[in-house]
DNA sequence: GCATATCCTGACAGAACCTTGACAAAATCT
DNA sequence: AGATTTTGTCAAGGTTCTGTCAGGATATGC
């Protein structure tokens, strides 16, 4: 676990550094927010703690600095300010936690593992994909490259259980007990209606068509091609 | 564990004062501002407890003075006054937690354990954001870029669930659970009129919509776009 | 090339679902 | 206590889904 801090008050630096080191941390420090933001940008950190008040560039414009750059290395943010609207504008420059100083070296510690418990865990999302398709489960958002498509969630559903057997010809009958949890046949043409429409969202407006017929069998989502 | 109550009223001093000592706190008694201000000087607390209304040295007065001497025990603030204009007075003034008469002891004990925890080692942020959203626990403030928005009780839960959720789809059936307690099916809309005022609030005068609607499943607040 | 089975797709209508304004009761502020 | 705000309920109105159907398109086998 890598942390960098920026700080430019020698003292405060390395109490804080030769803290998380005893905690097993790998430290860098920067003594200004030039440094900080370099290091920031060109090394992988885990999270990063930042004083406001820095010679150069200071913290919150650092932190904007990084997340334009996506970077979203989590960020706890420094300063001798207490008021709830500092405390704002630090957290809305993309700074994850605020801390106000004089500080207990255990909370910084404790504030530390809570965000990187958070945003490892963020980062593990639900997603699937196929192709420059994915699908989020927990948002219901589906993309293509970079277009945003919208789906309704019969034909989300179809698409999900697409996606998972990616590759493997899917026949109306399998459509209709996993998405319709049909065990009879509908006697309609429920399935290629809803096959339709989910291509009409997903396939029409790309040269890359990705849901494929197979006459007689069935349905299959190729990735390539 | 000491715990200092700075609190005129008889009754509610010893009601507090009897209720603490049985959950196992040490606790002292001050009955004015300037008795509280000595002992909080001089003793080492763990936790205090302050009424804003006092003879001699008011509440606030009290806390700021402490806050000067550098001594950082955690405050909670007891007042007559629920708006969030006192509230945010109190907090800005160094008090860490706000409640307003009257109270449940329950609540007050449970919360002076939540401080306490907080400041020795695990700490809960006290704000939490999502695009250019900024909802402030403690003082019950919400921000959208430079835009204050106050909210009633109902709507800042919601939001602040969403937040913690953010990403997330939220059925119907668990803002019941989170926001109202509720185990069971209203069988009205409240939930879908109280998303619709907040929606009047957090996103009507703004272009990128944060709420958004699923048909079917729930709600979700999206960061970006 | 023809017949046939299979599939695609536009239209429609009912259903499910969501939104929003109005109103009254309750809670809260002054 | 009186004014104001918050909150739950309801109903009207609008939007979106989704199953059905029917005519046209496409593939397959002979």
């Amino acid at each position: 676990m890598r942390i960098l801090v920026v700080e430019d008050d020698k003292k405060i630096a390395s109490f804080i550094s030769k803290g998380l080191k005893e905690a097993g941390f790998a430290v860098d420090v920067a003594n200004d927010g030039v440094d900080g933001l370099h290091l920031g940008l060109t090394e992988p950190y885990d999270a990063a703690v930042v004083d406001i008040m820095l010679p150069g560039l200071d913290g919150i414009s650092l932190i904007e600095r990084l997340r334009t750059k996506k970077i979203t290395t989590p960020v706890i943010i420094l300063s001798a300010k207490r008021s709830v609207d500092d405390r704002v504008k630090g957290l809305q420059s993309g700074g994850d936690d605020y801390m106000t100083k004089p500080f207990s070296f255990s909370e910084l510690l404790a504030r530390i593992h809570a965000l990187i418990r958070r945003s490892t865990r963020e980062s593990e999302p639900s997603t699937l994909n196929a192709g420059n398709l994915t699908i989020d489960l927990l948002a219901r958002a589906v993309k293509r490259g970079d277009e945003d498509i919208s789906l309704p969630s019969r034909e989300f559903a179809l698409l999900e259980y697409l996606i998972r057997n990616k590759g493997r010809i899917i026949s109306k009958t399998s459509i209709l007990e996993h998405v319709y949890d049909y065990s009879f046949d509908p006697q309609t043409n429920v399935v290629d209606v809803l096959v339709c429409r989910l291509r009409n969202k997903v396939d029409r407006d790309f040269d890359r068509k990705m849901i494929h017929t197979v006459r007689g069998m069935g349905y299959v989502l190729k990735e390539q091609q």
